[in-house]
DNA sequence: TCCATGTATTCGTTTATGCGAATACGTCAT
DNA sequence: ATGACGTATTCGCATAAACGAATACATGGA
């Protein structure tokens, strides 16, 4: 059983994956990461239009991966599990192996 | 600096996310790090068309995530980083915190 | 209550993604 | 070379996502 079962957990875990799957949200998480921040302050920082962050916001947030708190008129948004970093961090880790083993075999000189 | 340049990281990190947005290539990943398998051995495992499953290798060999080897007029392919796993159980422990929170949001009573 | 600020949603369009079906390509044995 | 088996690719279609633009909704103060 090290194939999991697809209908109790592959399908929703696809939910999450799908979180994973755009760039804004990935940027979105890691700056919530720094820090809780109300939507036009993430706005500001990615130079994103207010209507984009707020659609990719209720992504996460109908996925149970941020949480959100009035401040006023503002709404504060923050991360609800840190351990999505790690997973990204992960990936990270995971692509710089990928990308290392395509330039030794495409035998180009290391950089950097 | 915890938002990570666009450029250099979070675009190309959406590639290795996009590989994991797909219910079936989950499943092939997992069925890969159970041990490498060839094409029509995951076709049949996993109850889809051989041009299915070949397309998703696909992906996931233009992403560098599985390697293959000729055996014969056989392709077998294996995850090229096993971390990729830990990534996925790590997401399953996140949907299971995220499904646990949610339930008591609820009120339900816990089963189980 | 009306206004200003901040946030969420809708609409229409564009782009991407996955699939079935058919087919092409590769490898090996005869 | 031909055929059988295994794998990869192409085509057309249907679905899903993301975006810009416009707009609706919510909150708190005058």
């Amino acid at each position: 059983m090290a194939v999991p079962q697809i209908e109790e957990l592959e399908l929703l875990h696809a939910r999450i994956c799908r979180a994973f799957g755009d760039t804004k949200r990935i940027q979105i998480m890691y700056a919530l990461h720094e820090e809780p921040r109300h939507v036009t302050a993430l706005a500001e920082l990615l130079d994103t239009p207010q209507p984009t962050i707020s659609r990719h916001l209720a992504v996460l947030r109908d996925r149970g991966l941020v949480t959100t708190q009035r401040d006023g008129a503002a709404v504060v948004y923050a991360l609800s599990d840190d351990r999505v970093i790690m997973v990204l961090n992960l990936m990270r880790q995971i692509l710089r192996g990928l990308l290392e083993r395509q330039s030794d075999h495409l035998g180009v000189s290391e950089s950097r």
